[in-house]
DNA sequence: GTCTATACCCGGATAGAC
DNA sequence: GTCTATCCGGGTATAGAC
């Protein structure tokens, strides 16, 4: 049964974690095995390299963000519920925001086969402000999704900070995209 | 003259640039000697270790980090005046701010060597909200550090992004601590 | 699917001449 | 102060047996 909870998907978890905690390059692969309780050689047998492990990770977290930005040529939601969306993929995917925005190599590897990632952010920031926004308008964006980043993190990490797939409390969630749009609108 | 103009200033201009774009892991020596156009020797002449031109970058400004945090024990300023102490730091040293949160290595790095930066953040949180706040006070205060943040590392980069030691325009930084203290007060 | 052994490279750092 | 040459460790990845 299962046919996800191979001894692929046991890697996968077991490298989420220590990307997370130190960083992908600052992850060898025989950490990854150690924990995982067997040779280097056998991580092999499952993944061709280390980079594939990372893309095992963050493709379908990036596939769900692309999704949410080309839905927006179609559509231009509120305010509140785009940053909402924001708030929901930041908690879903908290461990891996942090691995990809915090290695250079890492964000180059996205680009690079993903070539439309690097105007991502802009598009973004024009979704929240609209075409021809002036600079404060544009600065208050940034500043909103500053928000959204930190406070996310920060709510699923402090005291109740339950087990690994923590989920953000409709209270905690009501309370960023409350500071989140009070950041946006002056 | 100018004591400070030496080869050891050229170094540290050079490593700030590339452990700002590659990571601090991510950068070797064998990078900086070229852009310095010397030999990686010539470089230990100068450093005795890696490990040393990245505290040479970063001890002044975690100085001033430091002493802005001791000085809360003392005075407890309100919360704007606070914020803006915030984003001048950030505006002040952006770049060593990107390269110390980046790498899970260097933090690592400092908590060795100044144990008590590990509470720095709960400090900053506790002088935002006041002793015994809730929750949701305590997420609006990571609220408001997001703001600064990502809105100031923003404001700095686009459109006239002069060149590198550029400053904060007051305009930027009255719409940043606004947005800031908007977000921390529901 | 997992092992041992190993090839190979690259990074930090040192030795010693100039 | 800078060079060439080199050591050493650790990292990714592979070969080939079991």
């Amino acid at each position: 049964m299962s046919p996800a909870s191979s001894t692929k998907q046991r890697i996968l978890g077991i490298a989420r974690e220590l990307f997370a905690r130190q960083g992908y390059t600052g992850t060898s692969i025989a950490d990854i095995a150690r924990e995982l309780g067997t040779s280097t050689a056998a991580l092999y047998y499952h993944f061709p390299s280390k980079a594939d492990i990372l893309r095992g990770l963050i493709a379908e977290p990036l596939a769900a963000y692309t999704r949410l930005l080309g839905s927006l040529q179609e559509r231009q939601p509120p305010a509140g519920e785009l940053l909402g969306a924001f708030i929901d993929l930041a908690a879903d995917s908290r461990e891996l925001a942090v691995i990809i925005d915090r290695d250079p190599a890492v964000l180059e590897m996205i680009t690079k086969q993903l070539p439309e990632s690097s105007q991502m952010n802009e598009r973004v920031i024009e979704a929240l402000t609209g075409r021809g926004a002036d600079r404060a308008a544009v600065i208050r964006a940034h500043a909103a999704l500053g928000v959204v980043k930190n406070a996310t993190m920060a709510a699923m990490s402090i005291d109740p900070a339950p087990e690994g797939d923590a989920k953000l409390t409709p209270a905690d969630r009501a309370e960023i995209l409350d500071a989140a749009l009070r950041a946006l609108n002056a």
